[in-house]
DNA sequence: TTGATTTTTAGAGTTACTCTATTTTAGAAT
DNA sequence: ATTCTAAAATAGAGTAACTCTAAAAATCAA
C-alpha cells in the first residue's frame, strides 16, 4: 500500500535537491552556487527549487535531532538541574548518531564557518530553538512559559552551544560530542575560570 | 582649521542616510523601505548609498558602546570573576548612557525584533563580539587568548544577554538596564532555577 | 477514458547589490 | 582667478534571489 506514487515522487526530489545542493555549496561555495546550477543539477526548473525550499538557505537546515534531545530530556528525574539534564540528554543523543547524520552536521558546520550569511541564518535559528527550548523546558521543570529563569538558562546554554559549534567549525577534525560535553559541564559547574579541573588522578586502586 | 569641507559633508551625508533610513524603516518597515526610498529621501542617488553603507542592513548597526565596556570591565581588580566585572562593567556604561543613544539602542531593537533577516545579523553580530570579547577577555584574567574556559564563558554571557535584548524586543517598555541586569546577575549566581532569590525582607532595623 | 487536483514550469517583475565609466566637486598649486 | 588633481556622486548595465501569475504536464479517482 504505502503511500501513492506522488508522495514518493516529492520526497525524492526534495532529497536529490538537499543533495545535489549540499554537494555544489562544499565544492563551488554558497554564494558562487546559482539556484540555477541547482537545478540544472537536479534536472528540474528553477522555479520548482522554490516550491521545495522557500530559500536558498533553508535547503542547509534542517535538523531532526531536536525531538530527540527533547525525549532523552524527559527521560530524566525532574529534580535535576536542567542544565544536567541537557547535558545528559546530548550525550545520549550524539551516542545514537548515524554516521551519514555525523557527516551531515560537520558538512554544514563547514558550510556556516565558510559563509557568513548562512552563520547568521544558523544563529538566527539558534535564538528562536532557545525561545521553544525554554518554553518546553518551563512546565517540565515546574515553571510558566515565560518564566524568567528558564528563558536565561536556555540563553546561556545556547550561548555556550553556539561556540562550540563555532569551534568545531574551525577545526572540523575535533570529536563533536566531546567538544558540546566540555562545554556543557563547563557551565554545569559555574563557568568557573580554571577548566578544566586539577585532572583527578586515576581512581585510587588499592 | 577644523577638518575639511569635503569630510564635514560626507559626515552630514552619513548621517543623513542613517537618520533617513531609520525613519522609513520604523515607519514602513525594514522589508518595504527601497534603497531608492532611502535614496530620495536623502536627495542622494542609489549608488551613493553604497558609498556610505555596503548594504541596507548595516545602516542598522553601529555600538559605540563596545569600548566603553572594556574600558570600565579595566578598572576593576582582576581578581574578581569576569562575569561580575562584565556585570558592573554593563551597570556602569548603562548609567552613562545618553538619552539619544537609548533611543537609538531601542528603535534598532524593535527593528531586530519585528525582521527576522536583521534579528540573524544581530545575532551574527553577537557571536563575532563573543568571540572577540573572548580574545580580549583572555589576556586579561591571565589565560591565553583562545582558552577555552574563557569562550566558554563568553558564550554563557552573550546568550543570556541575546535572551535578555530579545525580551526587551518583546516589551518596548521594560527597563533595559534592569533586564540585563537580572539576566547577568542570574548568571553569575549559576543559574538556579528559582530565581530571583527570595525577597530579602527589607533590612531589619532594630 | 475522463475529469479533478496537484505539481511543474515558463516568464515577467522586483529589489539588493556589483562594476564600470562618466561627471561633478573640493582642495591645492600656480 | 585658473588650472590641475584627487575624491566623491552618479548613471547605467548586469546578476541573482526571490515573488507572482498563468499555463502545461503529471497523477489519481471515478
Amino acid at each position: 500500500m504505502s503511500i501513492g506514487l506522488r508522495e514518493r515522487k516529492k520526497l525524492k526530489t526534495r532529497a536529490a535537491i538537499q543533495k545535489e545542493a549540499m554537494r555544489l555549496f562544499l565544492e563551488k561555495g554558497f554564494d558562487n552556487t546559482t539556484i540555477e546550477d541547482i537545478a540544472e543539477a537536479v534536472e528540474i526548473s528553477p522555479s520548482t527549487f522554490f516550491n521545495y525550499f522557500p530559500s536558498k538557505e533553508e535547503v542547509v537546515f534542517q535538523d531532526d535531532l531536536d525531538p530527540l534531545v527533547l525525549a532523552a530530556f524527559d527521560a530524566q528525574p525532574s529534580h535535576i538541574h536542567p542544565i544536567t539534564r541537557l547535558r545528559t540528554a546530548m550525550r545520549t543523543v550524539f551516542t545514537q548518531i548515524t554516521p551519514e547524520q555525523d557527516r551531515l552536521m560537520r558538512q554544514r558546520m563547514e558550510l556556516f564557518t565558510t559563509t557568513p550569511e548562512l552563520r547568521a541564518a544558523m544563529l538566527s535559528q539558534f535564538a528562536t530553538l532557545a525561545d521553544q527550548i525554554a518554553d518546553l523546558l518551563a512546565p517540565r521543570v515546574g515553571k510558566r512559559p515565560n518564566d524568567f529563569a528558564v528563558h536565561n538558562i536556555a540563553g546561556a546554554v545556547l550561548g555556550v552551544l553556539m561556540m562550540a559549534l563555532l569551534t568545531i567549525g574551525e577545526n572540523p577534525d575535533a570529536d563533536m560530542h566531546q567538544v558540546v560535553d566540555r562545554a556543557m559541564a563547563h557551565l554545569e559547574a559555574g563557568l568557573p575560570l580554571e577548566w578544566p579541573p586539577e585532572k583527578t588522578p586515576r581512581q585510587k586502586r588499592r
